[in-house]
RNA sequence: GUCUCCUUAGCUCAGUUGGAUAGAGCAACGGCCUUCUAAGCCGUAGGUCACAGGUUCGAAUCCUGUAGGGGACACCA
């Protein structure tokens, strides 16, 4: 059940009673303060401008056509022309209720499922992960996993630097290795791996003429290449899917999507964009010009599609890789986690396959940017020696850190428990930092945050959840299957079922404009709510058996929620801390 | 130079197509553990929303300008 959009079909519909025209919003939101009511619609000001009325005549107008019925208690008109919503409580308590007999919480699912190609994580063959993959890789899987709960058909595409020019010198160093019979495990250390190659190839004239070699031999297709080539691809492949495990991200080879597989046809959108009269030749080059786009000298920028020397660049493997999403996949929308630097990019991506009648106006293309990982001294987060953090050292630290913690606040937990516990903690508050914030600029990277167990964190939200366990460990009752009524008669009790009730409505905003910082505020808050209510309504000591059935059953739903609002931003929970 | 993203409390961040007195956490200060897990709860303090104009019933939000920062802009991705 969405209540805000419940109530905001109910207040257009008194609107267009009291004869507001049709294209006036009713506006309804959350209010702000108590005393504003549980919602508030906000239209009438700016529909009365557009009718020359009094806002407030207006806004009684309108009210007289608010059909109080078992949902709204009772409206005010307030301020300048605001209409305040008052829910009852009867009537918000049955929708816990509904809430809680459905696996699915009662949320409203995609009436029209679409298909909705994410394109996310993408990190470089022959390199290991570092930080600077995290966001893409976690937040891209969060609103993977909130538009495959609503019912859309959700691919992944994970855009793996699978191709390019330093191929060649990494075949030829490791046909260098095979040679001297080093054993594949030399290749655990991809950044080794990939920095000795590069070595080589800037010192070794020899090895790198070899190397330009085997570039040109791989894209011809030669079979000795390409079984190098997959190697290395596998080989990495198989290194970060152990990094995904661990982050308990839902990406698998299946979807990998690297930038190889765009390869036999870029030769033919190049041809196409040319015949088309998009793509022009320029100093040697194929080239698509946009008077949208100004270079440096204000002239229409130049797109290249394909180099001097016969090579493709990373705008025409993306113009391809649109063009086949939509024609392979009839991707009604596609989301691309990258950082922002690629903006202008995809912007040029974008245009140029509309130009060409590549994909239609109506597919939705949406860029979500993140700006740069940064440390505590604002430049580039890096190690003391210089280099990247690497992905599993970063998991490593984190694990060690919540250890120690778990340790010291339970040291009754036996081995098992404690790196269960451990995991889910120290994985849930690195994804955790990282998925609250929506910030598009560079952010930040500071462990004590990363790690804190206090406030606004995953461990707190964790911790909220093992805490309505316990209450059923402790009454020797299953968090499944209760029946009664719940009753609202405390205020906390209220404040804790009206947010409980407004999970569809997040869930619908995370899934429209992939915002899955509004998921972790709101079951931040939920989990303050339940808190609060946690410390001033004792559960098993209620005054009486109704009483505390109801609030079993509060808990209940409010274990419920942070389960599978944790799960969406795949944070696990666990039984105990 | 053109374009683009940004600037909110000491720090890290929210602020939902413009709404009512701008909100959290951390850090600081003061209370609460014989009662369901104190990773918690209750409270105090902390703000010229970078700056200056403009639009209007109303602006952190929209427009213009200024200052400061990140980024993109022809054969890397």
């Amino acid at each position: 059940m969405n209540i805000q959009q419940l109530l905001s079909d109910k207040i257009k519909h008194a609107m267009v009673l009291a004869g507001v025209p049709a294209d006036c919003d009713a506006l309804v939101k959350q209010s702000a303060k108590v005393q504003f009511g549980d919602y508030q619609a906000n239209g009438i000001m700016a529909a009365a401008k557009k009718m020359a009325m009094n806002p407030r005549q207006l806004a009684e107008q309108v009210v007289k056509h608010i059909a109080l019925d078992d949902c709204i208690s009772h409206v005010e008109i307030a301020g300048p022309g605001f209409i305040n919503l008052f829910l009852n409580a009867t009537w918000i308590a049955k929708q816990n209720t509904l809430a809680l007999n459905d696996p699915k919480l009662n949320l409203t699912l995609a009436d029209k499922p679409q298909n909705i190609i994410v394109d996310y994580s993408a990190p470089n063959v022959a390199k290991e992960m570092h930080v600077g993959h995290l966001r893409s890789t976690i937040i891209g899987d969060a609103s993977v996993r909130v538009l495959a709960f609503l019912g859309h058909h959700v691919i992944r595409a994970n855009h793996v630097g699978d191709w390019g020019t330093q191929f060649g010198m990494l075949i030829a160093y490791l046909e260098k290795m095979q040679n001297e019979n080093a054993n594949d495990m030399a290749l655990a250390d991809l950044e080794v791996f990939y920095r000795t190659a590069k070595k080589h190839y800037d010192e070794d004239p020899v090895f790198a003429e070899k190397a330009r070699g085997y570039v040109v031999k791989l894209q011809s297709g030669d079979e000795y290449c390409r079984s190098m080539w997959r190697k290395l691809v596998d080989i990495t492949m198989s290194q970060n899917l152990a990094t995904y495990r661990r982050l308990n991200v839902t990406l698998s080879l299946e979807d990998t999507m690297g930038e190889s597989i765009y390869n036999a046809m870029l030769p033919a959108v190049v041809a196409d964009l040319k015949q088309q009269g998009i793509a022009v030749e320029s100093e040697g080059a194929t080239v698509v010009f946009l008077d949208e786009f100004k270079n440096k000298e204000g002239e229409p920028m130049g797109v290249i599609v394909q180099k001097r020397d016969g090579g493709y660049l990373y705008a025409t493997t993306d113009i391809a890789a649109i063009k086949y999403r939509y024609e392979h996949y009839h991707a009604n929308r596609i989301l691309y986690y990258t950082d922002s630097r690629q903006h202008q990019h995809l912007e040029q991506v974008w245009l140029i396959a509309h130009k060409a009648g590549y994909i239609p106006p109506s597919l939705q293309l949406e860029h979500h940017m993140f700006g740069m990982m940064l440390g505590k001294d604002g430049k580039p987060f890096k190690t003391r020696s210089g280099d990247t953090v690497k992905l599993n050292d970063l998991l490593d630290e984190a694990i060690e850190r919540a250890t120690t913690l778990i340790k010291s606040k339970n040291p009754d937990l036996n081995d098992d428990e404690l790196a269960t516990i451990a995991d889910a903690v120290a994985i849930g508050a690195v994804k955790y930092a990282d998925l609250s914030k929506n910030r598009t600029t560079d952010y930040v990277f500071d462990w004590d945050n990363m790690l804190s167990f206090e406030g606004n964190t995953a461990p707190y939200l964790q911790y909220a959840y093992t805490r309505v366990l316990s209450i059923f460990r402790k009454a020797g009752l299953s968090i499944d299957n209760l029946t009664g009524d719940i009753l609202l008669e405390y205020e906390k009790e209220r404040a804790l079922a009206l947010k409980l009730s407004q999970f569809n409505e997040i869930v619908l905003s995370v899934a429209n404009d992939g915002v899955p910082h509004m998921l972790c505020a709101y079951l931040y808050e939920i989990a303050t709510l339940f808190s609060s209510f946690y410390e001033h309504c004792p559960v098993l000591s209620a005054d009486s058996d109704q009483s505390k059935n109801s609030r079993l059953q509060l808990a209940a739903l409010s274990a419920k929620t942070l389960k599978v609002g944790l799960d969406m931003l795949g944070i696990k929970t666990i039984e105990k801390m």
